[in-house]
DNA sequence: ACACCTCGTGAGGGGATCGTCAGGGATCGG
DNA sequence: CCGATCCCTGACGATCCCCTCACGAGGTGT
């Protein structure tokens, strides 16, 4: 079953949205603003999203942002605006395809067609393996010497981060920004705890990590 | 080199896509029936193509199922047709996105940009290499030989700003504006510290700079 | 030859950053 | 109502980094 994550503040797009996509066999979740987006996405990992940029909340190529930190699912644009510079903007902040309000359904259902042909097509390694550790980022899984390992969604979360970016440092402010969104870029402590956590869990000697290195006064790197 | 096929009956589009792709560093191939498109994507692969639905031999759809017969090279369509069923035929057809006449050039250049994004054709990695060193920018790392070497954020931060300034003359003025910010300008002692520091971990012979000179009374150049 | 300036090198103190532990509040399920 | 789990906050040594100071080397003009 292909899971649909769907956002709009408008309940009646909501609604229609949900109806058609329900009828064509599609498993559909629902978000009203940029915040429960970005929380549904995380605790259940959509295969296609539907964004409507004009959210209450946060802005729309924040929530985008959000989004592409962790995960490569595909995302279509909705938006009121015809305006030329905001389907670029879009479009270069990670968004798959961009379609202007009103908009036919059945050129919409056709554009998620193709995106989803698309991303089943390239098929990305989503196995990272490092010494005794194997993450599985389309399962949500991670084992240790075929122990599996629970991580709780923060943690895995951070985890998805930084196996996405392998060798590149990142810095506290980007891991803040897209773990934890927006407002929380100073929660320094916050980061090391976890990062603590997932050393614990992870590295053969959490004292002496090997593969999650940190850089003072720069950020981290997870190097496999 | 990004190559991108472009195929269109008008030689007024014809034109303007061609100028346009190529001052943005594209390498564009022409062909203005399906034949010729299917012929010219056939003896130089593209990494992308713009095709036009109105061409004068082939039906459209033909021309997508015949690249699709053997590549699944991205295919954005354009067409002068707003009719909706059009859309979805090249969608399901095996197209990726879809157009209509009159279009923003900086919309298509920006939906050009998401799909080669999503087909990972993209990786400009900047890599700047001098001797045994290898500088990557973007990953904010630096080998000796394929070893790691550390670097703390200010020997990074005055690295990156000689190294996007390769071969130029950089005064001392500029270099402490630069890396420790307005009110450092006459903290030069400073500045030779962290330069041999530098030295230390980059030269190969560091009492005998190669790569990172100085410029008496002038400033430091970084020659690779 | 001498004074003068600039640059390179070394050592050490002050301060920022990091890892770790303990504890309280929120949420969920039984 | 209670226990379990997870998230966040605060405090504490330990570590690492940045800056200052002092001294010697090399070049230049008088």
């Amino acid at each position: 079953m292909i899971r649909v994550l769907v956002v709009d503040d408008e309940p009646r797009i909501l609604r229609a949205l949900r109806i058609n996509l329900a009828a064509r066999g599609y498993d559909v979740i629902t978000a009203s603003d940029g915040a429960g987006a970005l929380r549904a996405a995380a605790e259940d990992p959509p295969d296609l999203v539907v964004l409507d940029l004009g959210l209450p909340d946060i802005d729309g190529a924040e929530v985008i942002a959000g989004l592409r930190g962790w995960t490569s699912v595909p995302i279509l644009v909705l938006s009121g605006r015809t305006d030329s510079t905001d389907k670029v903007d879009a479009l270069d902040a990670g968004a798959d395809d961009y379609v202007t309000k009103p908009f036919g359904m059945d050129e919409l259902l056709a554009r998620l067609r193709a995106m989803l042909r698309r991303a089943g097509s390239v098929d990305d390694e989503p196995l990272i393996a490092f010494g005794d550790v194997v993450v599985d980022l389309a399962a949500t899984r991670v084992t240790v010497r075929g122990e599996e390992i629970r991580l709780t969604p923060t943690e895995w979360h951070l985890l998805a981060v930084l196996a996405r970016n392998p060798g590149k440092l990142m810095s506290q402010r980007q891991l803040l920004l897209e773990v934890w969104g927006p407002g929380y870029e100073t929660a320094q402590g916050n980061l090391r705890l976890y990062m603590a956590q997932l050393r614990s869990k992870l590295e053969p000697d959490p004292s002496r990590p090997a593969y999650f290195r940190t850089e003072p006064g720069m950020g981290y790197r997870f190097d496999p």
